[in-house]
RNA sequence: GCGCCCGUAGCUCAGCGGAUAGAGCGUUAGGUUGCGGACCUAAAGGCCGUAGGUUCGAGUCCUACCGGGCGUACCA
């Protein structure tokens, strides 16, 4: 039992086998005996882990918790990896790891090195997130700076409990946002050669659209230009949509997101294509009827409050069509076993719908998990500044990026649950960069690489330490640390929130700078990492490479960099 | 109107039904000439929106209400 990614469900087995005991023993009532749950208490001064057990199964033992908690202690067997449990009032069993086995686990992580916490979770499984998925009808914005962040730390987080990850990016490249976004982009392009035209009253007015037509101009010339009164061309259409997903997709790469695949919404629409089939799957199971015009599904018939139009009266399919065949696609013609969608709160009314569905189609739609962050208010000097394509002023991803760094942004997004509305003051966000944890996350990273530096230049390293010779409380307290990132990501990946990332980040660091600073407040400048002590030494090098695996795979997880230097 | 999300320290936010509700920033008082001070220690600061309920135990679950956001399209 030398494993730190176990060491609960062990801890639980042997609570179950002190039960079993006490039982044969005659010293606790044969009774119905909850799950042996055991969980980390919030105080350490209660110990590495604590079962609450005694307290669940008093009422149907008739008896004091604290009672059953010592008949239990009494009987829990004896293990190298754990001490004498303690007994402690109203009836908590608190466990301590033992030294042996804490310093086993610095050996432990040195060998996983980057795989450092992985988990078997969902070993053979293949798994789907898909995010972003803006409209190609401009730049992103601050928002959906929120939604990569989430995804791709995911998607990490998955990967990292033994999933097959797959990235994905839905692009929107037909339906009538699009044909919106065509209409705007001829008349900018129309203006610039001259002519009078207005960009229609929906369309979209921002800046950006201008310097886009600019664009196509200079590549293209007026080869575009139609006699007045025609409708854009098809083709310019098509290559204003590709030149903002290429901006887009520029951007992403900059905030450090890399997508194993765009999936184009108009490819479901090829002949016996994926749209085909997902409609004749609904139509040969009844869910599609004829009225007024348009064609429904008839979701009401499945518990929706409402049936649904798939196609509409002039024949073109709607989004929720196109989303039925995209998720057809997910589940039925990919396989994926779990499909996570991350969607902006603004598209909370379509998630009932869109599971429904998934039943439809034969799926199983337990196997699609919508996450949904709630959107971000932007706030400037106290003013809110409103988000919003269609609106003049749009905060882009790539400011946002410019003035605080993509890493600072990810973890600042990171840090909030999804389900929290969350305000981004962006003077704020600027004036505090200095003083942003996600500097002290790093600046904890580059301490360690810089402490494994200065002792490589004094011939010095961790090879051949002897982490027995770990012994200070400080030393162990940062062990203990490094082994809750293996609960961290089990946590994160079968709760899709990924806010606990960032915070146990904080706290692995705090470790680490406390366990640096106690050498200096021993008072003693020997008393350091690298003392005269050779062997010594070597020990706490290996623990000190051992911390910075760790802190470099969580920082890994949230996609931020992990600095030699700063 | 109906539905969903959120209301926790001055600010921004964590908190799987369990032990004295936490962190960062800000404020205050100390430490530290370093293997990186972008550090450490401590203090002050809370009727966890309000009122009921369930439970041995509620910030956490249920109900109502108040406040904020979003949705309620043959837009996406």
């Amino acid at each position: 039992m030398a494993d730190a990614r176990t060491i609960r469900s062990h801890l639980e087995g042997l609570v179950a086998a002190a039960v079993r005991e006490a039982v044969a023993a005659g010293e606790l009532p044969d009774v119905a005996v909850p799950a042996a749950s055991v969980e980390r208490p919030k105080d350490p001064a209660n110990g590495d882990f604590a079962s609450t057990l005694p307290l669940r199964m008093a009422r149907a033992a008739m008896r004091p918790p604290l009672e059953l908690a010592q008949a239990i202690a009494k009987h829990f067997p004896a293990d190298p990896a754990v001490e004498r449990p303690e007994v402690a009032a109203p009836g908590f069993i608190n466990f301590r790891l033992t030294s042996s086995f804490l310093q086993a686990q610095v050996e432990h992580t040195i060998a996983l090195g980057p795989g450092f916490a992985s988990l078997a979770l969902g070993a053979g499984k293949k798994a789907q997130v898909e995010f972003v998925s803006a409209n190609p009808t401009g730049p992103l914005h601050v928002g959906n700076g929120r939604g990569a962040a989430i995804g791709d730390a995911l998607a990490s987080v998955l990967e990292a409990a033994g999933y097959e990850i797959e990235r994905e990016y839905y692009v929107n490249d037909a339906g009538t946002q699009t044909d919106t976004f065509g209409d705007t982009l001829y008349a900018r392009y129309q203006q610039l050669a001259g002519r009078a035209a207005a960009i229609p009253a929906d369309g979209y007015p921002g800046e950006y659209m201008i310097a886009l037509a600019r664009t196509v101009r200079e590549r293209e010339g007026d080869r575009f230009l139609r006699e007045p009164g025609e409708g854009p061309p098809a083709e310019l259409n098509a290559l204003g949509i590709e030149l903002m997903v290429a901006q887009i997709r520029e951007t992403l790469a900059r905030f450090g997101v890399q997508f194993e695949r765009w999936f184009s919404e108009k490819a479901l629409y090829g002949a016996g294509g994926v749209y085909d089939e997902a409609m004749a799957v609904l139509r040969a199971g009844g869910h599609l009827a004829r009225r007024e015009g348009a064609l429904w599904f008839t979701s009401s018939e499945m518990g929706e409050e409402k049936d649904n139009v798939v196609v509409r009266s002039d024949g073109r399919p709607t989004y929720y069509a196109s989303d039925i065949a995209y998720h057809y696609d997910k589940f039925i013609r990919r396989g994926f076993s779990l499909v996570i969608d991350v969607w902006g709160a603004d598209h909370h009314g379509h998630v009932s719908r869109l599971k429904t569905a998934t039943r439809a189609i034969g799926a199983d739609a337990n196997a699609l998990h919508i996450l949904l962050y709630q959107l971000v208010t932007l706030k400037r000097g106290g003013e809110v500044v409103r988000l919003s394509k269609r609106g003049g002023e749009i905060i882009t991803l790539d400011e946002l990026i410019e003035e605080v760094g993509a890493d600072a942004a990810r973890f600042f997004f990171l840090t909030r649950s999804p389900g929290a509305q969350m305000d981004f003051d962006l003077d704020l966000a600027v004036k505090q960069s200095n003083e942003n944890p996600v500097y002290y996350v790093q600046y904890a990273h580059a301490r360690l690489a810089s402490i494994l530096q200065r002792a490589a230049e004094q011939g010095l390293g961790p090879d051949g330490g002897d982490v027995a010779l770990l012994t200070q409380p400080h030393e162990l307290a940062l062990v203990r640390e490094m082994m809750r990132l293996v609960d961290i990501i089990e946590t994160v990946a079968t709760t899709f929130e990924p806010q606990h990332l960032p915070h146990y980040a904080m706290e692995l660091a705090t470790a680490f700078h406390a366990f640096n600073d106690a050498f200096k407040q021993a008072g003693d400048p020997g008393l350091k990492v690298i003392t005269p002590d050779v062997e010594l030494s070597r020990a706490r090098l290996r623990l000190v490479l051992a911390a910075k695996i760790a802190l470099a795979r969580v920082l890994g997880l949230m996609g931020m960099s992990a600095p030699e230097r700063m």
